[in-house]
DNA sequence: GATCTTCGGGAGAGCGCTCTCTTGACATGC
DNA sequence: GCATGTCAAGAGAGCGCTCTCCCGAAGATC
């Protein structure tokens, strides 16, 4: 592919009379130039359709204007419809629109794709990682962090490496959620836990016994795996090992989803029998059968929050490490 | 931000007791490299931990290795959880991993944004450009195209333009639909149309109304934009205009949906009184009441046929300009 | 009026890589 | 034995940009 007389520096120079270097001010914006030459260098970068290689760019900046976004492959969450995964790239790509930065998106799913992240951020081919929902102590974010690349996680990671990270505060929301239910009178909690090798799994089950365990009631757990066939083997689970539960907090409103199928299917009515409670207030909550109380979390706003973290890292700020954001209990028809 | 040392080819070359070219030769897999001196560079490669500048090499070859994916940010296709962006990127991303480029993501929704998207892929920062989903007639593929730069869309552009394009074959998705309303049947068939400005919308229409018409039924139309708060209003007209209908297909499982939770509230019993079928076959479409049939598309194909397609192109090669995928229909219990 | 600042603008050196061209070594042909 | 062909490996020229000097003109200072 030729690039057939695509403009370069130095042809808006001589357009303009001026010199490549003056070019590259006014082109970055710099102060520094005399008004009329500004608005000339303007005129031939308009008449020329001029556009900067960026790949000329970085190869003296040493930046790249993109920083990579990672999500594992394999995550539920990430290909189920929980909107997890659209809401994360929304809010990331607000802000680096507002930066003028590019998105390269990553999916680690097989060891031969995490082999490939790695290579291809530790490569500095971006300005920063932000790594999505991980599973499990990922080794990536912290080596990447120790070569003095710029990393930001969503959730606390697992491995306790100080990394800066961006989270909902989900104990504090799924506590009020088992108060809520607790205030309703409900004292035979269940709950269907998420993965035990996620942060939200592992933090939202937290919330579960803390608020149990205070209001001196017993534990039931089930595990999921956020996705809705573990939700509904769940509850069954929980039906045949708690036959007398008259509530239930699930870890996520797509297991809530099959939770509300699998007790219509045996015969418990919700709320009267079995109150459920969801968590992430997805678009499907308001439409199941009965609508679902959940809690919220601010999808989009952490996608935000952990851009602004990594351009302030990449700018050589410092950030607090971490950065907790809060859930609202959302009142419908299950509890 | 320094590189602090970080190995270049010269560095490698010095270290191999070779030249920079014959470095080059041997990461780029030439085979005119004789045995011996092809593993001292290896050697030399891993023990200097040597990853390329992609600057460096994009400044010369003048490819990026990396393509866009453009996404309309305010469609509701996208930011619903009815699976369609999640499933492109996968499929997108898979192909390009077997080819090892990176996939820059692209939200082009208000006016700033389209304009920042025209620039950058005009400005060729990218090998390719695949734009899903597209509202209306968007005039950025045709200029690519027109600049040489590789486009292929999803979904024929509604502007004629010969473009390339990969999608489903929804009208012959919806008639089996339809006639499977027939079959059963049903007479007095509704449909819950898609946006007119859409591929999606049209197509599927269009495959009721040829349907419909070669039984010799009548139409009833209403239309949505693919979203459950549509889909509900929409039912709710078709109830109002035509109480004696006895079927409907909808153009999207979400607005299914709604639709049968609006038949639910109006006192129709489904399939008894109203069959219905969706469009989609998205993961919620089993989780309705009852469980939807439905049109499956395999929207992750969608998205790798696109990526194939695009790669074709940039390697220079002709490609067939329409590639249409077959759809299935998902018999569950609404009709 | 001579010297010193200040500041806008130009010259030119790379950034790290690829790729063409060239060289040198060796095999082959007449 | 010399010319010719073959092939591996090196030399070196950029790709388009930024940025550090450096220069010269204009204003400030005494």
């Amino acid at each position: 592919m030729r690039t057939a007389g695509r403009p370069t520096l130095e042809a808006v120079a001589r357009r303009a009379g001026v010199s490549r270097a003056t070019v590259s001010r006014v082109v970055n914006g710099s102060t520094t130039v005399a008004e009329e030459i500004r608005e000339a260098v303007h005129r031939a970068v308009a008449e020329l359709g001029y556009v900067p290689n960026l790949a000329a760019r970085s190869l003296v900046t040493q930046r790249t204007d993109s920083i990579a976004l990672v999500m594992p492959e394999d995550a539920n969450r990430v290909f189920s419809d929980d909107q997890f995964f659209p809401g994360i790239i929304r809010g990331v790509s607000q802000e680096l629109e507002a930066a003028d930065k590019q998105l390269v998106l990553m999916l680690a799913g097989s060891p031969a794709g995490r082999e490939r992240v790695a290579r291809y951020t530790t490569g500095r081919h971006v300005d920063g990682v932000l790594f999505a929902s991980l599973h499990a102590a990922d080794p990536l974010p912290a080596l990447l962090a120790q070569l003095g690349i710029p990393v930001v996680c969503n959730g606390r990671p697992l491995d306790g490496a100080g990394l800066p990270y961006v989270d909902v505060d989900h104990v504090g929301g799924v506590s009020r959620a088992v108060q809520h239910l607790i205030d309703g009178g409900r004292r035979r909690i269940a709950t269907i836990a998420g993965p035990s090798d996620m942060v939200a799994g592992i933090e939202r089950l937290a919330g579960y016994r803390q608020t149990v365990a205070a209001a001196g009631l017993a534990e039931r757990v089930a595990t999921g795996d956020f996705t809705r066939e573990s939700g509904a083997a769940a509850m069954r689970d929980l039906l045949d090992r708690h036959p007398d539960l008259d509530a239930v907090f699930v870890a996520s409103d797509l297991m809530a989803q099959a939770a509300l199928r699998t007790l219509r299917e045996a015969g418990r009515r919700v709320p009267d029998d079995v109150a459920v409670i969801g968590f992430d207030d997805t678009e499907t909550a308001a439409y199941t059968e009965p609508p679902l109380t959940t809690v919220r979390q601010p999808i989009q706003e952490i996608g935000r929050q952990m851009t602004r973290q990594l351009l302030r890292l990449a700018a050589g700020e410092t950030v607090e490490p971490a950065l907790v954001l809060s859930t609202e209990l959302i009142r419908r028809d299950s509890a």
